[in-house]
DNA sequence: CTGAAAGCGCTTACAG
DNA sequence: CTGAAAGCGCTTACAG
């Protein structure tokens, strides 16, 4: 097998504190002994053992991430922002797809404290109470990304989705959109759900543009939801000048059905978006959208981790700003 | 903290060699004294330390996954193969991102190394004979995905790039064009570069359709790579009726830059991608393409890599299939 | 400046 | 069936 301490410790004719001194870069030791000791673990090509390490120190520079999904574009944009900064510092990032259900938290909440991770990033919609009593009593730091909860100890890095629903409708309503309807998520998802549908009939109350709930569909945040949606509403109601989708996947499906439809877009229908995720630049033609800064919500959500596990204290939550990336699927009513 | 092993025996009046027995499912006590354990571990809350149990086990049930990219479509995909079948079989996956350059993966290797991983799965392109060095001394098991190297010593599972492309083309000139380019990669990149440009070549060749140089455009796998290879394409070449682009991304690209010039997909040029990526499904119109089970791929790596680690024997490699995945971009010539 | 020793939380012969 | 002890590869007082 590889070379432990003892080795390096034997060859270099010195014990093993003061071979780990120098491996610590503590003080102790004249330069002769750690010349000789450099020389040792050279020869040897000794790798410290990161396990036995975390053993006594109680610190593994291992971070856990728990996704609903990790092959989403959502997810793994965050993902790697995570990972970014995590590596920056020297931590390692343990990925968990947790699936839609709650089981798979806690199976790998349990893993996570078995694996006595330094703290946890969790981004997987709701935070149930389950959850947190599992992360209270693993006493892990615990960050929040793209969610929150009525933990108030417990951070979170989001962007304002009440203000960034607002503001897209805000717009489509700015270009002459006087029948605009919308593609949600679920009134009883409190982060995604519920905060943009409310945002999007607040803009069109300021601008007093009639709200009706006929246009407020659920689209599951699929493209295949979007599509059905759209072909609902497209059947349905016939005056329907814009769309807004609260995620860029949806908002794509409603593209493609309106045009399968033979309804182009943005002539006949503008549509815009939220995510911004990569497909966005790619949609034919390219979706304007509101962006949320998923990479660098990543790496925010990191750092924050990483500062309350080195200090222990408790960090503040941060909402980032989203931004209105327009492109070519909006413009005013013919 | 947290109680330990020793918390447990006390409680349940044993030795902790008694606890660890019961703990690890090993014989050698009674029912009772089963029982007495049981009780104390529940009412304890007591978790086993991974990472004493890593130290002398010398098996840390994790693996580490290399990508040079997390966040595309395409590493998503495979890691997410990878993350369902290791958590299956109770192994935990950390993943690194490599990004371009080698330095990033070296360092990668070093901190896997120090952080005894029990295996190793690589995806990141090609493997450098450093990285394979590396690999060696750390005498991990190793499992490539969606690549494969000269080392017969580590197996590989990937599709058979030759041949998909080959099929691509074939695809295309049996619908009846004869003036069919492609846009791939770099001839000099040995794995999704050179062998996808033959198969290319050697389906037009059997076919006894003309392959041209200039017809062969090299779109570095990226959608703006895609639009400008197509621009490029389309500016000096007049009667290409279709285009083989070996990445869906690259294909879109091309929709993208037909479209904004005014030319109908597929009605004046039939695009057929290479992936199967989910964008492929919601590309307007939905993309013709050559699809790799990326996710299966993830999970065969896995599965092989866990054999290999259990058994401690060597792996064959495995050429997966690919499918033809007939949509919306590729019809016969007007 | 340096080393012997205890200990991190477990597992595993060994002995009874 | 059960426990005392050694040991995994480190770090960290403590003593000199």
């Amino acid at each position: 097998m590889s070379a432990t301490i003892k080795d390096v410790a034997q060859r270099a004719e010195v014990s093993v504190a003061t071979v780990s001194r120098v491996l610590n870069n503590l003080p102790g030791y004249s330069e002769d002994t750690k010349q000789k000791v450099m020389q040792a673990i050279k020869e040897l090509g000794y790798q410290p053992n990161a396990i036995a390490r975390g053993l006594i120190n109680k610190r593994t520079q291992t971070i856990g991430v728990l996704f609903p999904n990790v092959s989403s574009s959502f997810s793994s944009e965050i993902l790697h922002g995570v990972e970014e900064e995590a590596h920056k510092h020297n931590y390692s990032v343990i990925v968990c797809n947790t699936a839609e259900d709650g089981k798979r938290t806690m199976k790998y909440l349990q893993v996570l404290r078995e694996k006595q991770v330094d703290g946890i990033i969790f981004s997987s919609g709701v935070l149930k109470e389950d959850y947190y009593k599992a992360m209270q009593t693993m006493g892990t730091p615990v960050v929040l990304v793209a969610t929150k909860s009525d933990y108030d100890q417990v951070p979170y890095v989001k962007v304002d989705d009440y203000q960034a629903s607002y503001d897209a409708a805000d717009y489509l309503i700015r270009q002459g959109h006087r029948r605009v309807a919308m593609i949600g998520g679920s009134w009883l998802d409190p982060i995604a759900g519920r905060p943009r549908i409310e945002g999007f009939r607040q803009a069109l109350k300021d601008h007093g543009v009639e709200t009706r709930d006929d246009l407020i569909l659920d689209g599951g945040f699929s493209f295949e939801g979007g599509v059905a949606a759209t072909e609902r509403l497209l059947a349905s109601v016939s005056d329907v000048t814009a769309v807004f989708a609260a995620g860029d996947e949806m908002a794509i499906g409603a593209i493609s059905a309106a045009s399968r439809l033979g309804i182009s877009v943005p002539e006949q229908l503008s549509v815009i978006g939220f995510d911004n995720l990569k497909l966005a630049e790619m949609s034919n033609p390219p979706l304007t959208t509101v962006s949320q800064p998923l990479q660098e919500m990543g790496r925010l959500a990191s750092r924050k981790l990483i500062a309350m596990m080195e200090s222990g204290a408790p960090a503040d939550s941060e909402i980032v700003p989203h931004e209105l990336i327009k492109r070519r699927t909006v413009c005013p009513p013919s």
